[in-house]
DNA sequence: ACGATGATGCACT
DNA sequence: GTGCATCATCGTT
């Protein structure tokens, strides 16, 4: 072996770019078929160098998060719920923000038909309720944000970085401990945190790339 | 062609 | 807290 550095591994102060976007995507509104949440928690996924991420290898179902950054990335959940994405970065890069949950601020009434009548809180609590209640379609996918008709992204005033906190992503069995999920603190609509049954123990050095 | 696996949600104890 | 429906996707055969 040469007397090369050792493997390269994100020192403090080098986080992925996504993690900023990610952060920065809270307070921000995506206006959705009628309906529009404002964002309360959002998770990050890195390109390849990330095992949780759909970026890990490339496949067709994951091609839109190698595309240009403003696109939604959309893909099927338990064959059943949408889940939507906003790829940033740049291309090639593979890197999007997961849409976790956020609080309906326009059209309450359709979100409610669409949910069946759940509690106001609940109405886009999870990835798929997201979804769900904005209406979005698999032909939604690819969709470019910063573009007229919804769905569209509004830029949400910034939030206090104090009131942003972090964790572990919800239910990923690999790289489980990386804390790349952001929420807004004190908001009643972020979702519960659920650790992957498959995941290592909690801090557990066989995990790919355990903390940072 | 086949089998394993989920970036989940909901019912249930 | 735990169990599981349900099917697109992807790696393997």
């Amino acid at each position: 072996m040469t007397a090369s550095r050792p493997a390269e591994r994100p020192a403090p102060g080098d986080e992925p770019d996504v993690l900023a976007a990610a952060r920065g995507l809270l307070g921000a509104v995506l206006h959705g078929h009628g309906v529009s949440v404002r964002l309360t928690e959002v998770e990050a996924y890195a390109g390849p160098d990330d095992p949780a991420s759909h970026a890990y290898r490339r496949t067709p179902r994951s091609e839109t998060m190698f595309g240009p950054a403003g696109r939604l990335y959309l893909y099927r959940s338990y064959g059943i719920h949408l889940c939507a994405n906003v790829v940033t970065g740049e291309p090639e890069e593979g890197q999007a923000v997961l849409l976790r949950a956020g609080e309906v601020v326009a059209g309450h009434d359709l979100a409610r038909a669409r949910r069946g009548g759940v509690d106001d809180v609940r109405l886009a609590r999870g990835p798929g309720n997201l979804c769900s209640a904005l209406g979005l379609v698999p032909a939604d996918l690819g969709a470019d944000l910063e573009q007229d008709p919804p769905p569209r992204l509004e830029p949400g005033t910034p939030v206090d970085p104090a009131r942003v906190l972090s964790g572990p992503r919800v239910g990923v069995s690999l790289a489980a401990d990386r804390p790349w999920r952001f929420w807004l603190a004190g908001e009643p609509t972020v979702s519960a945190y659920r650790r992957s049954p498959r995941a290592a123990a909690p801090g557990s050095a066989s995990d790919p790339v355990s903390r940072r």
